[in-house]
DNA sequence: AGAATACCAAGCGAAATGGTTGGGATTAAA
DNA sequence: TTTAATCCCAACCATTTCGCTTGGTATTCT
């Protein structure tokens, strides 16, 4: 029950941008390079994460993206969930409209859904805010990357 | 982030022969049956599930397959992850010896470990005796499949 | 003998994954 | 005013994984 790329890739870049909050645009270039990741390919999570309104974008030269809130106020929940969908172990506990026959009678069901819960909240107690105080935690001589 | 058909069957699978444990072997064809599965398929899944332990099977006429230990002796975690391999979200949090570059610096990482370890404890925690207890909550008129 | 079962290995179409390619639009800087 | 940097967008693509199916063989009860 492995992450894709997309949430793995899109946490990882979100961190970066948080590392450089307030630092003004940040070009997706920078940010390919620092986590070694496909700029093209980046570009398009990246651009789901705009659409739901977690970065903000700037054109043209000396442009690149920026969080449009604080770290301390984007949780790891959110990124995921915009990039992965629902994290439940099974469709029939997502919040869509999904239902499979006998679902009274279905324990099983009711593992999934400790599953799920126990995952949403992980991902939504932990914040960008979070990831960076931890960073200093690691090592005093973390580069500033 | 979904389980495959591989884990979902396969507790529906152990859940279905935990109801008839002490039973004598019950055939694959029942449990297909009752729980709306490929019995071709399935078979793929029980037979690994023997091979590791969890079952035993009876072959000929009147044969099948029944748990080889009594219903609270296995958890839900025993079984997803001989049929899902590790429940961690990223291969960098694996038991197995996978490395990736930076990885004292790897912030994320802290990330997919909680995730990890409340999976981990969720389902190390729910054994199939809890499954059939739940079940016998769930509906006085619950039928006996 | 025949039927019911477990056991096994291979194949296979569809979907998802993890990108790449090839452009266009916008903007700062030279 | 040109040029380079950057975001933006849509389509394509190879590979892998998923969710089975097929076609058998071996064993055991009746």
């Amino acid at each position: 029950m492995r992450l894709s790329t997309r949430g793995r890739y899109g946490l990882k870049a979100m961190y970066q941008l948080a590392i450089h909050y307030g630092e003004g645009p940040i070009p997706l270039k920078n940010i390919a390079d620092k986590q070694n990741l496909s700029e093209n390919y980046l570009e398009q999570l990246v651009s789901v994460l705009r659409k739901e309104g977690l970065l903000n974008s700037v054109r043209g030269a000396q442009g690149g993206y920026m969080l449009s809130k604080a770290p301390m106020d984007i949780t790891v929940g959110d990124i995921l969930r915009i990039l992965e969908g629902d994290m439940a172990p099974a469709d029939c506990v997502t919040d869509g409209d999904f239902e499979c026959e006998n679902e009274e009678n279905c324990v099983t069901k009711t593992v999934w859904i400790k599953i799920r819960d126990s995952i949403d909240e992980v991902i939504d107690s932990i914040t960008l805010q979070d990831m960076l105080d931890k960073r200093q935690e690691n090592d005093e001589n973390t580069p500033v990357d």
